[in-house]
DNA sequence: AAATAATAAGTAATTACTCACTCATTTATT
DNA sequence: AATAAATGAGTGAGTAATTACTTATTATTT
């Protein structure tokens, strides 16, 4: 991985995330890159091609993010860390590039959420939730809206939402 | 307002939520309209203008779908109006354009949204909830995903998915 | 006939992508 | 060790197609 090809992921995740992938063309992404035009595509071969190389590299911020919450043995942990991932979200521009693209293509979002979706389902069954499917549902719909509100609205009580969040789950 | 202005209208609305502003041109809006594209900058100015207009007839199906619910008396009975709105969407291409546009401009999203914070806050003071700031930002971040779910992952347990939510609330 | 609706055929700029090429480094052959 | 061959990074100037938008003209209402 050359250093002008590292700078081109930069880039385009950057870009990708404020813009949007249909918002931003690789001529801009290889002037704010400073390379040209070409390399993109030496690289990547194409520009989707350089989309999946940077959802590519998100595969390791996502493992990095869900790993040690899922590992965890106690369904009460485990379900309580679900519910703080929102807060603890590290790579903004990479989950604001996720988030945006799904609503264009499921593709990236549901391959990282369904390991989400296993781990919960199995929490809410060993915790005797009357229909642990839809709790499981909802709890990936809230996390979801919160980490959407963190990206996009910045909201400043964090802590009092999140331990709101808490109490409605007996975790408080 | 002539019959091809409301038919540039509905296929563009509905393109724009398939595949994104930035995805869409105006050639295949007209294309897909049966119309030529000139028509489009005759009746709307340009592109925004198009995008514009849709919003303003969205402002419409945002009243008809909060009006009722916030006009209730009843702190409670707004709490349950609101934490059922996702599930009673009805206009699903408008809601999706504006979910994936928000990610763009927060402009439209906001103020179709300050309504709904203002009456939720109102409710949570009156409900004598201990921070109703957050807890207001928990309920828009949770309808928010709720209805992002509904939209793009059309889970098939949708009145379990209310009642579990209803219960977290108090309102079973 | 006046005004508006609608079209067809343009425009310049931008799009994703290709091509021919240079240059530096690495590998293979004498 | 010297030289030749091969490889890969990088560039700049292209390409055809598409973009948002304009203008002149024709059709349709009022």
């Amino acid at each position: 991985m050359t250093e002008k090809q590292q700078r081109i992921l930069e880039v385009a995740l950057r870009m990708f995330a404020e813009h949007g992938y249909d918002g931003t063309s690789t001529s801009k992404i290889a002037r704010e890159a400073g390379v040209s035009e070409g390399l993109i595509f030496r690289h990547f071969s194409n520009k989707e091609g350089l989309l999946n190389a940077i959802m590519e590299q998100g595969k390791q911020i996502a493992r990095a993010a869900y790993g040690p919450v899922l590992e965890q043995t106690d369904p009460r942990a485990v379900l309580r860390g679900v519910l703080e991932l929102p807060f603890n979200m590290q790579e903004h521009h990479f989950w604001r590039l996720l988030y945006a693209l799904k609503w264009q293509t499921q593709v990236y979002d549901h391959s990282l959420s369904a390991p989400l979706k296993h781990a919960l389902l199995g929490v809410f069954t060993r915790l005797n939730y009357a229909d642990p499917e839809a709790e499981t549902e909802v709890v990936l719909a809230l996390i979801d809206g919160l980490a959407t509100a963190i990206i996009l609205r910045k909201p400043h009580n964090l802590q009092h939402m999140k331990q709101a969040i808490l109490e409605k789950y007996h975790l408080g």
